[in-house]
DNA sequence: AAGGAATATTCCTGTCAAGGAATATTAGTG
DNA sequence: CACTAATATTCCTTGACAGGAATATTCCTT
């Protein structure tokens, strides 16, 4: 009953799902930055960058770290951990599985008698 | 110049952002079913069933082979294997950077001048 | 050929989320 | 304290997209 085969957790996709906040996250992957350098280097407005960050924060893909005036943005480990284990997951069985849908055919037949 | 850093491709991630189509790949890992059969096993009606596997499809996360009336849906590798790869590109590099982030506060420092 | 099973497609509607613009907040500086 | 820089928040509008319901398509069986 227990599967220990990981759920992915929905938030960190959906949140990665958006191209401007997926362009963040690849940012950052060179190291933190300021809200101010994030908009800059991708070309967006100020609010936007913010509200983004704000929902990559709120799932806990980035934190926040305050520095004075600016707030220093960097990526958290575990989503991507997390991302990674399910990811493998998919790896190891669709490797097993690997072109013998046969057997699955023959179970249709049986099905049908 | 050359990034040879992976860019995700966004489809992948954006089709997998919707609960349900997460739900239907995480069936499909144990293996290939038809349309009536993810249906049935995740609680939803056979057009939005369809819908979801035609945006996966369209997508390259499934392939489907026909087999007489039905349908039979199965994951395909690429997807996961980029997905991966991309995940793994900041596992590297975050590890790298752990908790260092002292250097970047220098820098900032030195822009105020 | 007729009927039924499995699946795809179309049309409609409501919801939600992203962008724009303006404004609020916080911190540093003269 | 006034001023500015950096960032967050609010409100509004618009577009995309998921679900519902009905219908179309394909294939099998008799």
């Amino acid at each position: 009953m227990s599967r220990k085969i990981p759920g992915m957790n929905m938030m960190t996709l959906s949140a990665l799902s958006e191209p401007n906040r997926l362009n963040i996250v690849e940012l950052l992957r060179d190291g933190p930055l300021t809200v101010g350098e994030i908009a800059d280097q991708l070309g967006l407005k100020q609010p936007q960058t913010s509200k983004h960050l704000k929902v990559l924060s709120d799932n806990g893909i980035v934190e926040v770290q305050a520095e004075a005036n600016r707030r220093i943005y960097k990526l958290r480990f575990e989503p991507f951990q997390e991302l990674d284990s399910w990811v493998q997951s998919f790896q190891h069985v669709m490797q097993e599985r690997f072109d013998n849908l046969d057997n699955y055919l023959k179970e249709l037949q049986d099905k049908d008698k």
